[in-house]
DNA sequence: TTTACAAAGTGAACGGCGTTAGCAAAGCAT
DNA sequence: ATGCTTTGCTAACGCCGTTCACTTTGTAAA
């Protein structure tokens, strides 16, 4: 099944790590809208054209690069997840929250371009790797949040608070043996943690709170007391 | 003071809310980067250079544009709100943010340029008109919040339960006499319906929920169940 | 080892962009 | 009628993504 890479594959190869490497350097200094394919074939001494034989479009570059930072985003939290005894799971709920948040504050331009707004005409289909690594990117923090529940249940709404046409939504999470009322409280968390960290990253919270930790780490103490883990909420480091 | 505004201002504030238009309608079909001062004037029958009279650059044509944005989305809450009665503070606080929610989600393009990530080229300065546009914004779910707490308090976290860092940095807010528990319960209710607009406008909803009306719904009841205004949570319509 | 083929890269060109400079016409006030 | 300001133009510069035709280079088959 898997060839020996040849020696023009494995030049081919360096060549995209290459050219990503410098695509994400334009992406981090100059935005999402500065990745250029000529500044990118500049500073790596071809030209332009000679790119396409490695993307078709820079649309497909930008795609790779957000493919690539799904991916950073969640080695990072698996990293912190895994640093932590599987059976605590309260730590590593609270582990995989606060990765979250340092790589999307320190990749601000990478955050803005997996989480914000799609650029119309740049590529966010819902088929293809992209919305495969975003589905591994999601399953972190579900994983952790499941296996939190089935250790050690918390208080869900009734279903009856819910509305009427969440439940059916709610139920094609792949939640393992989650109910309705489980999977909102387990959505409205993620809304919360998202909610936080792109206000920050964003700048939209500087009227509110400067310093974006603080805010977050409040967020995590009482979303501990909502999945009943209040005990088992620690300030980090 | 004033001046009666000439024939010729009078022609130049048509040319200017002309050019505006042009460019919102770029905007809504083709994205923020879509806007190009060349398209514009192709479409108003002139030549970009011309453009130059009215705007010192693009980015101060999309400053203006986002101050335009605010100002919309603030006047559909207010207009909302005004539709109910003042001292029905629970139907106020609901409607603000249903307000918030529908004109974010029937407009995703300019949710986009003024609750998105700040193109590092483009303009966003914390000086100026849009950072006046964005407290005038800001302005109206506090006002409500506020006089609803006046009214029919609520049971805030104790300080005790807040990072150490969060009250100093909340009590900045112009929020009336409500100390920081109460403060932090406002971020915190800001933070989660932002989150939820932002999820469903941004299209990172749709692993979990495809219709957002009926997760936003959610969210607004446990608020307000957090603000002490179960009872008079209603569905919308 | 020669030959055929595929891959990688180039230069020229097209149309589009923001922006600047210099210049002509029109409007206005004196 | 004279000056000045405002408005808009053309031309140009330097960017950009993308396509096309071409050369060079590496690889594999004969």
């Amino acid at each position: 099944m898997s060839i020996p890479p040849s020696r023009r594959d494995r030049l081919r190869e360096e060549t995209v790590a290459h050219i990503q490497e410098v695509a994400r350097r334009q992406l981090v200094e100059h935005g999402s809208a500065g990745i250029s394919l000529r500044a990118i074939a500049r500073e790596l001494g071809m030209t332009a054209p000679g790119l396409y034989r490695y993307y078709p479009s820079l649309d497909e570059l930008v795609t790779a690069l957000i493919v690539d930072c799904y991916a950073e985003v969640t080695a990072q939290m698996e990293r912190e997840r895994d640093a932590l005894p599987p059976e605590d799971l309260p730590s590593r709920l609270l582990a995989v929250s606060r990765a979250f948040r340092h790589w999307s504050v320190e990749h601000p331009a990478e955050f803005g371009l997996i989480f914000g707004a799609p650029v119309p005409g740049f590529a966010r289909p819902p088929e293809g790797p992209v919305e495969e690594a975003g589905a591994r990117f999601g399953q972190v923090f579900r994983d952790v949040f499941v296996q939190l529940w089935l250790h050690r249940p918390f208080t869900a709404p009734h279903p009856d608070e819910l509305d009427p046409r969440l439940p059916a939504e709610l139920l094609r999470i792949p939640g393992g043996s989650l109910g309705p009322g489980e999977l909102y409280v387990f959505v409205a968390c993620w809304v919360r943690l998202y909610g936080a960290v792109a206000m920050e990253v964003f700048g939209q919270l500087k009227w509110a709170v400067e310093e974006g930790e603080a805010l977050f780490e409040t967020e995590l103490r009482q979303l501990s007391r909502m999945l009943a883990m209040a005990d088992e909420y620690r300030p980090p480091r």
